[in-house]
DNA sequence: TTTCATGTAACTTAAAATATTACATGAAAG
DNA sequence: CTTTCATGTAATATTTTAAGTTACATGAAA
């Protein structure tokens, strides 16, 4: 949606960028609020209002759109109990547990390392590539 | 539940480990069921029937229970569209495809060297260092 | 032939994610 | 200043998914 509004110059309704991810603007305005908290997006009401990057797509990785939508957990799999009396389930939570930690920090440190500007790099060379005009 | 398995000798209900598990046995049935296909367990019907295991603790790893399982997704995220049309999404999909399968692989090369046995030896350290009985 | 256990389909319930409605707030246009 | 347009947000509804339950068939031992 950032790599979309970096092509708009103006604001962006969440009602356009509704259609664009065909979902409802309500939806839209709920996670673009959390991006805004972190500085990410900026946002205006009113005529002529609407949404607008707040950062230069150098720096803003997606790593900081991840904590900014509330480091969802990353992982499907998970323990059963946090905490469980149980010493099988002690003994399995540890071990899973590191092969977890492990997996997280390294999908996150890639995250760390993607910024939207490359992202859109990438975007306008599949564009040249492609006839195909329009994003 | 296999870990539970191995303490117990003779054939164990799906009952009983649905006390042990705090579900319905037909949850476990169905787990077990899965678990029978690939030959980690073995199944008997009727009187004095039940569960068992049928390989070595030390030749199965938490990998061949995740195989057993039905491979289940080990990622929360994911791709919004598997196959975009839209270009922003192909690039996004391409960068982030990387990160999750990089993660993906390391969490199961992570499954794949930590066998029963391992747990089993550790629960049962477990068990004597704190005065705690039972399983 | 009774009892007990698995095997499985069909159904129900519960939880979570997602979407919608409704209305308040604020800013620009006329 | 009042109409229009857009965000802000709570409350609600819908959808999807996972988990649990019921019911009954199959098969084995007592």
């Amino acid at each position: 949606m950032l790599l979309h509004m970096a092509e708009i110059d103006g604001p962006v309704t969440s009602e356009s960028l509704a259609g664009m991810m065909q979902t409802n603007p309500v939806v839209i305005r709920r996670i673009l609020a959390g991006l805004r908290k972190q500085g990410l997006v900026h946002s205006e009401k009113g005529h002529g209002g609407g949404w607008r990057l707040a950062k230069d797509l150098e720096t803003v990785t997606l790593y900081d759109i991840h904590i900014a939508l509330g480091s969802p957990g990353v992982l499907a799999l998970g323990h059963r109990t946090e905490a469980p009396g149980c010493l099988v389930e002690q003994a399995v939570n540890n071990a899973m547990g590191e092969a977890f930690d492990a997996a997280e920090a390294l999908l996150l440190s890639r995250f760390r390392e993607i910024t939207l500007a490359s992202l859109s790099r990438d975007f306008h060379q599949r564009m040249q590539h492609c006839g195909n005009p329009g994003h």
